[in-house]
DNA sequence: CGCGCTGTTGAAACTTGTCAAAGTTTGTGG
DNA sequence: CCACAAACTTTGACAAGTTTCAACAGCGCG
């Protein structure tokens, strides 16, 4: 049977929704501290090298929390930025539109990702944020950021890193977009997948998709039918098993070999 | 006459080249202010908002210039990230390698660009940035951004809001990746091209390209042929005219009108 | 002057998209 | 808890768009 992958398996209620609004620290602080002394995910998204004083500090970054139903907007295209946000639980895609409909998916997240920092260049953010399945999410207002990591150096570093790490992520993503043939897409993004549910510590070889087909598709450039055309290829020729949304990869090294072909 | 763009126009004798070094601080950062007043692009690298004393500051980073013959690299993929670079006068490609030799460029900089910034997240950049024409480039040695904005809030916003910018420029990429047409791709970069030209204050419908049709292909994921089939077309259509690496931007609404078709 | 690099254009091949039909799963309200 | 509708998935046949291969023209430079 296929293992239980994050999302769903981690959302736990919290009972205080929506807690974000423009002002309000004292009382919210307090929950963000508590909350990040019990999260699983602890260190994850946690810069390294931080003083205990340091610590205490990234804490009480964490404002709020939302809880987000699968389908809900973290945030949309247009909105004044006022936080990024830290994934708790779940998962969720970004979203960047054109004026007649199409839509490009920019970037999936999953536990201890940070999302919504491209909200800082205009003051608003470019892109939709879904949850794609029920989702927790922290949310870290950014004025606090800014205005914290005046003596904490490894905090501001933490945090270019974090910006850093998109932009990079972001150029994979374009070399995929802009040379890979489909079969390579697919392959790439199971792989890439795989990956990062093992460094979470979930199964790298079996993990539920939390996308249809139309928003991989949409991910990795290419049409539903497409995609569901390659699964198919891929488990005939036996690189993986696939039922429904249900993965189980059969041979990485099979997966790389087409990526590299 | 096609009218002169920046680049090789801009370009003036910096003899002090490769002044980048690992330490060094006196004479070199004389050297950076000296050059920060009389530089023709003064103010569009620049935060706003800042004091008098943090415009000194501002000046004080830029530790040494670096002068790029055309094909030169900046830096390359792996290299050890030590400097974020602000394009002074001239021209660059970044560009991302598979294995397989396969390549795309993610990005073009122009005067007033910064680039290099793929290299905070792993101390390592992730691209190559390859010099199109001749170009002059300030240094930016990371360390001391980064120790520096301590009581300058401005300057940290303003590296926050590169970074940032940066993603949102990739993920508008990505848009054009995934979703449009070839038609619609070479439209697109011709628009944004002449933006960024007008802002400037070269002429917008009227420029040189400073790339190969294959490093304009691979910028918008598309084969040179096409690329060079498309400018045919676009000029059979009156909508440009163009004559190797000359253009003229005939009809910037039929352009407009192609991407959103 | 000729060689190499860049650009243009044509024809054929190939990949992916489009359209359509049918099956499957999911979610909801009775 | 069932039944039905809506959403999602699979597969086929065909169309369209892009790449591949090839030939040739123009240009700059040694």
């Amino acid at each position: 049977m296929l293992v239980q992958a994050p999302g769903k398996a981690e959302v736990r209620p919290i009972h205080f929704r929506h807690a974000m609004n423009a002002d309000g620290k004292a009382s919210a602080t307090t929950k963000g501290i508590s909350r990040c002394n019990d999260c699983r995910l602890r260190g994850q998204c946690m810069p390294e090298g931080l003083s205990e004083a340091g610590l205490d500090e990234f804490r009480s970054l964490v404002f709020s929390h939302r809880r987000l139903h699968s389908g809900q907007p973290l945030y949309r295209s247009g909105e004044p930025f006022q936080a990024v946000y830290l994934v708790r639980a779940g998962f969720l895609k970004t979203v960047v539109l054109l004026e007649d409909g199409r839509e490009q998916v920019t970037g999936l997240y999953m536990p201890g990702d940070m999302l919504g920092m491209d909200g800082i260049a205009l003051s608003a953010h470019a892109s939709d944020a879904i949850a794609l399945v029920d989702s927790d999410i922290c949310v870290v207002p950014y004025e606090r950021l800014e205005a914290l990591g005046n003596d904490e150096r490894p905090m501001r570093r933490h945090l270019h890193r974090m910006l850093s790490g998109e932009i990079v992520r972001e150029q994979r993503m374009m070399l995929l977009l802009g040379t890979m043939s489909a079969g390579e897409r697919v392959a790439a993004f199971l792989l890439n997948l795989s990956q990062r549910f093992a460094a979470r510590g979930f199964s790298g070889s079996e993990f539920a998709l939390r996308m249809t087909r139309e928003e991989i598709g949409s991910l990795l450039g290419i049409k539903l039918e497409t995609v569901s055309r390659i699964f198919s290829r891929l488990q005939k020729d036996a690189l993986i098993e696939i039922d429904g949304k249900h993965v189980r990869i059969v041979s990485i090294a099979g997966l790389q070999q087409l990526m590299n072909r």
